[in-house]
DNA sequence: CCACTTAATTTAACACCGTTAACTAAGTTT
DNA sequence: AAACTTAGTTAACGGTGTTAAATTAAGTGG
């Protein structure tokens, strides 16, 4: 009887301490890092156990990029349900974006496939990253009310400003500060969404 | 006699075969399929060869990066040549940027460690990449000539913009067609370019 | 022409990788 | 008790970057 309540229970645990060991690695040591083998040691299981739980790798790894997407819907829903100006949606979904690249980068790069991460599933076929395409296309139509073209216009601009921008950051943050970025980046995603009007 | 002259052209040209290979399997499979011994089959050699060329497939792959930040620096220095007037200047050095992304994007790839590429060196060490931050904020300043630091901080503007306009563009183009996505990056270094006044 | 040196190249190995087939041991069911 | 299911491991395949050792080829002095 308790077998049957321990072991769905056993298996979620499972699974999730293997996506967990492998963000901690790829933190650690980078995405290069991260081997099947090294994530079964670290749960201490014989690596043909993390088959059970993801078909490869790559859905290992999708599953992170998912995960990254979710949590960024999650946050900017909350965003949405909290402020009423479209103006001050949009600019803290930005600063939402920028906090989360800066405390789960290693997350962040397995989104866009940076830093030598590489997940072959193609970004623009995951669901989740869809929803939060969908939430900020609106967020941007609800004081821009334009056709689709201008939105998703307006959409890739948004995005490829902030993403650049953090991913610049990332790149020279030796260099180049990463207050110094913020600055920065809160500044020109201020001006971007006040030129919205 | 001859030994010592055809010694030294059969080495730069084995070197550069060995380049001009790992270019042409990345383009083709991708970084991840790039191997030092398909490499190495490739050019009728055996595996060790390739490290009489190159000390670590690390540093071939920074020898890639470095070639396209030297061809980048080529084509600035042609556009600043070629035009006067530092708006135009700024906006044929962006569509430079984008031309190049677009035809040798396996090169772009390795530049920014994207799509799985990784290249352990820092950027910002790179002499290359250094000459062309240097040839871009000597343009911004040409025509706003600011204190060091607000030259930098729109060049890290231009920059990131650019880059990420890139990179989405790549990541999307299964999805926005390119020829939207260069339309969008056009018309939005323009205005970047116009608004610098 | 033969022996010797030097340079060029390959073979073989190490430790790792993703992945899978075969196997063992422990329950569970009938 | 026998048959079957489950959880888990070991061992292997073909691949990776990298290096030391062995081998071959070429040139040189006697």
């Amino acid at each position: 009887m308790e077998t049957i309540e321990r072991k769905p229970r056993n298996r979620e645990q499972i699974r999730s301490g293997i996506l967990k060991t492998a963000k901690s690695i790829a933190r650690q040591e980078g995405w290069q890092a991260v081997s099947i083998r090294k994530i079964a040691d670290a749960i201490e299981y014989s690596a043909p156990i993390v088959y059970e739980y993801f078909d490869s790798k790559d859905v290992l790894l999708d599953e992170i990029r998912s995960e990254g997407f979710r949590h960024l819907c999650q946050e900017y829903d909350r965003i949405v349900n909290l402020y009423r100006d479209p103006e001050k949606r949009l600019y803290e979904i930005s600063l939402v974006q920028w906090e989360f690249a800066r405390q789960q980068p290693e997350i962040y790069q397995v989104m866009y496939n940076l830093g030598g991460a590489l997940c072959t599933m193609p970004i623009y076929e995951s669901e989740s990253m869809q929803a939060v395409s969908r939430i900020v296309c609106k967020t941007i139509f609800s004081f821009i009310p334009k056709a689709e073209d201008s939105i998703k216009r307006l959409y890739f601009q948004w995005w490829s400003m902030s993403h650049g921008m953090i991913m610049l950051a990332m790149l020279l943050k030796d260099e180049q500060p990463i207050d110094q970025s913020e600055q920065i980046y809160r500044d020109s995603m201020r001006r971007f969404v006040r030129d919205l009007r």
